[in-house]
RNA sequence: CGGAGUGUAGCGCAGUCUGGUAGCGCACCUGGUUUGGGACCAGGGGGUCGAAGGUUCGAGUCCUUUCACUCCGACCA
């Protein structure tokens, strides 16, 4: 491809709303244009190059893998999801529309039902059983506050698939397989990234992981372990049970008068006793699907933090929102004095694991400026779930060592989901027995488009893009540095045609620009390396570029086609 | 949804307080010079000033309504 006939329209000004370094380069070096704000881009021709080549990686090691690709209609019928439920449930992420005839429909978010819909009506038997598919198709999810450009756009392409099985054993051998799949395809395409052990959110469904690059400016805090390969997202990380060297308070139960002690800090100074051995009562309203909501109350060490999404898992909520003090005390708490021992009748209660025969625990009264110290949960029977927030430092569940935080970008994620969709889509096969069975199903995606994003976010310098070499909108560059010099041209035209003819894409930066500008240009689209055609040609010398590092080697002209057959 | 801002040329912005010919930089077009780190000179094109209504002889500027976008927070595969 010739440079002066390319569109590709880079600036020397950041956009004002860019702040990640893949938002600002993929900008400037005219990869995407912001369609009017609003998380809404155009790939120009760098970028659909790009997320081609990228897409075409994904794909080479799926149908290697087994997998057959499709392409499911974008626009789907409300019905479908009405079926499955989760029209209602699915938030307002969910863009619902009406046609001219007054039917609803939706714009995809995934297709868990139009997948499940299409096998239904053409898999009848066990015989074709297993099946993979998958499609990579535009996704459309109304986020709240779209930001970072590709990173969490509202349009966006995301590579989802879908397999059905006969068994459990089937779908999990299945799952394994995705999950290698997976790591090869990140290999590929260059990426530092760890598989995390993860929460499976609205998709629903046991047994997820996520594939996570590793990215300072990752909108995840992921918790890993430097001793074995245990990660996991901050949402579902375990660690193993803390104990604690403090002395326990002795108390006999009673009540305490404990004026002005509304916080963990304040009665753990009051008591002069340790955190540990406090209990911490968080209110929150669960909001259900059926559009109902109450009062939970979670119940954990004043140590430990409450971690939001596996409390809203505990009580199988949709959501989980703050409380006001008046709110409380319409069901009869008092803020800053709540126990989990003294309750109004309809307020619910979940404990911590970590709660469970604990003992010398001190807590509220629900009574303004009491405590009960002296408290014991030996033998006591409740809602136990875990609900705490993994700390740096905690210990690792698998192998003792600590464990700390680091910084992820969610670009995989895969589920084992069994039967959810299945049954109450009436995705049912015959067995060998001719009894219907629901199929048993795994869901995985690849957020294709993010990955542009998350390429950049681990590959780049401060002056623009390093491509990894399976991602790279070409090969190589040949910068003629001044067109008017006709051995320089000459020489350029030459190595293109030769290059080209060898099968390598190369890119021709024959405009009319100064050297500076070329350079420039170069340096922020980071094609992998560059032929720089100048000055020294007299002495028969070019220069062969590494974009990353941008290492300059001299080589002369009659060897250059070696250097680059070598290096490239 | 809470808080704070911004809407003026493709992009980045000034002009709004104090109403009176629509501006600047980058980009673009023409001609010339220049050619190893985003050149220079001269000339030029491009605007329903977010939208609607109002006040006024006159509104980018004042008033009312409305829409959109951005940032922080909450939320989020």
């Amino acid at each position: 491809m010739r440079f002066s006939r390319l569109l590709v329209p880079t600036t020397k000004e950041t956009p004002n709303d860019a702040t990640l370094a893949s938002h600002i380069y993929l900008i400037r070096g005219g990869f995407i244009q912001s369609v009017g704000g609003s998380g809404l881009y155009n790939f120009l021709p760098l970028g659909k190059k790009v997320l081609d080549r990228v897409r075409e990686v994904v794909k080479d090691e799926l149908d290697k893998a087994g997998c057959q690709e499709v392409s499911l209609s974008f626009v789907t019928p409300a019905s479908l999801w009405q079926e499955s439920g989760r029209f209602e449930k699915y938030g307002k992420e969910l863009l619902r529309f009406k046609d001219r005839k007054n039917n609803d429909f939706i714009l995809g978010p995934t297709h868990e039902e139009m997948m499940v819909n299409l096998v239904r009506q053409t898999v009848k038997s066990y015989k074709q059983l297993p099946l993979n598919l998958y499609q990579i198709n535009l996704k459309f999810r109304d986020e709240i506050r779209p930001r970072f450009g590709l990173m969490r756009g509202r349009e966006f392409l995301m590579k989802d698939g879908y397999s059905f099985h006969a068994t459990t054993e089937d779908m999990q051998r299945e799952f394994t397989l995705m999950e290698e799949t997976y790591k090869k395809i990140f290999r590929r395409l260059g990426l530092e990234f760890r598989v995390v052990e993860a929460d499976s959110g609205a998709i629903g469904g046991s047994g997820s992981k996520e594939f996570m690059v590793l990215a300072d400016s990752g909108e995840d805090t992921i918790v890993v372990c430097d001793g074995c390969d245990y990660g996991a997202n901050i949402e579902a990380a375990v660690r193993k049970e803390k104990v604690s060297e403090a002395e326990a308070p002795e108390a006999v139960f009673s009540k305490f008068h404990t004026p002005d002690t509304t916080t963990i800090e304040a009665l753990s100074d009051f008591f002069k006793v340790d955190p540990y051995y406090l209990v911490k009562t968080v209110a929150k309203r669960a909001l259900y699907a059926d559009g109902k909501s109450e009062v939970v109350l979670f119940a954990l060490r004043g140590s430990d933090e409450l971690q939001e999404v596996k409390a809203c898992n505990a009580v199988d909520a949709n959501d989980l929102v703050d409380i006001s003090e008046e709110e409380l005390a319409e069901v009869g708490l008092v803020a800053g004095y709540m126990g989990p021992t003294v309750l109004p009748e309809s307020v619910r209660v979940v404990f911590d694991n970590n709660l469970k025969e604990a003992s010398s625990m001190i807590c509220g009264a629900n009574e303004k400026d009491y405590h009960l110290v002296g408290n014991s949960f030996k033998g006591v029977e409740a809602d136990y779930h875990d609900l705490v927030a993994v700390q740096e430092g905690d210990l690792c569940a698998c192998c003792g060592k600590p464990l700390r935080y680091t910084k992820g970008i969610e670009a995989g994620h895969i589920f084992q989901l069994g039967t959810q969709y299945s049954e109450p889509l009436g995705a049912t096969f015959l067995d060998e027995n001719g009894k219907a069975q629901p199929m048993v199903m795994g869901t995985y995606g690849i957020g294709v488009s993010r990955l542009l994003a998350a390429i950049i976010e681990q590959n780049h310098d401060d002056k623009g893009c390093i491509w990894t070499k399976e991602s790279a909108p070409f090969d190589l560059e040949i910068i003629i540095s001044n067109i008017k010099d006709e051995e320089q041209m000459a020489l350029g035209e030459k190595l293109y045609a030769s290059l080209k003819s060898q099968g390598l894409d190369v890119l021709l930066d024959d405009r009319k620009d100064r050297f500076g500008a070329k350079i420039k240009d170069y340096e922020l689209l980071g094609v992998p390396y560059a032929v720089v055609i100048g000055k020294k040609l007299k002495d028969r010398l070019v220069e062969f570029v590494t974009r990353d590092g941008l290492e300059k080697e001299e080589t002369s002209v009659d060897t250059i086609l070696d250097v680059v057959r070598q290096k490239v």
